[in-house]
DNA sequence: CTCAGTGCAAAGGATTTGCATGCCG
DNA sequence: CGGCATGCAAATCCTTTGCACTGAG
């Protein structure tokens, strides 16, 4: 694996790479990676943070609601895709984290807005260590945790 | 302060204090502490840990939603009771951490279950650091950070 | 009397779904 | 051809809001 991530897949996999192993991974559920399925991955592997469903579709006007939330939650089902609940009106959405790598999120209260950030190795081992012994002890199967700082982001 | 957080406030103030403080944070905003809004905390409270708002008015039917609604924003905003969006169909509601102490959750992908957890405090103290320091860096004013770890529940 | 709080009913709005059509394999 | 994928429109359903009423001070 490559070493510390940085914002925006594009930089890590070329896009080629990234279709490639999103193609393979939606085969295995039998789905297709269509036209529309690729758009949504670029749009936001070109934003290189979390995006709201409006700003997606601002990105790509030709691009039906419907068709959107629908291919986004089958991009969520197969692990491509991510989506954050920031309690805001609009659910965001971002490249899951096999693609685009371990962080986690500063979450403005007032703005809505999400960006990305990555903490100390050190520090997520030890969380990591800590969480998997509470879920040894509750008897709970982990998928991935997530560590949000929320406050005001700097423009509000 | 008090030591080690417990479940469930009912255990570190008794309920009279509890009310007490509570009652307190409304009057400073101009807010009464209603029956209602009484009831609400109770019910949190009995629960010690977070509640959806169907949960929350089955403890008590003959409590109207938009009331139950209406009621907890007010909480919210005086930051008695925290608001939870955990992706499910329902919010979750829980007392604010000043009142239950600070912790984190274990959230089940599948029913939707929150479950309260709480870290060590090295380990709290460490991330705390570390997410202060990123938010120095980038100009932005925390509030609180979450960490939540989600996955499947024992009962999944 | 005043005005916040309450409950009912209705509206709002993000997200989902039904259905006819299009398109890739 | 067969069946998934798409887009439009309509439905869903959690949550908020309008409005008249009640109750505490």
């Amino acid at each position: 694996m490559t070493g510390q991530p940085l914002p925006g897949a594009i930089d890590r996999n070329s896009l080629i790479e990234l279709h490639s192993q999103i193609s393979n991974r939606l085969a295995q559920q039998d789905h297709r990676y269509t036209k529309g399925r690729k758009q949504l991955v670029e749009i936001l592997a070109r934003a290189g943070q979390p995006m709201t469903l409006p700003d997606i579709v601002g990105a790509d006007p030709k691009m039906a609601r419907s068709s959107a939330y629908r291919n986004l939650d089958i991009l969520v089902r197969c692990g491509v895709i991510r989506r954050i609940n920031s309690g805001g009106d609009y659910s965001h959405f971002e490249l899951a984290e096999p693609l685009l790598g371990h962080h986690h999120h500063l979450i403005c209260v007032s703005c809505g807005n999400i960006e990305d950030i990555h903490l100390d190795s050190d520090i997520e081992h030890l969380v990591g260590k800590s969480l998997s012994e509470i879920a040894d002890r509750t008897g709970f199967t982990p998928i991935q945790h997530s560590l949000d700082l929320h406050g005001h982001c700097a423009r509000c």
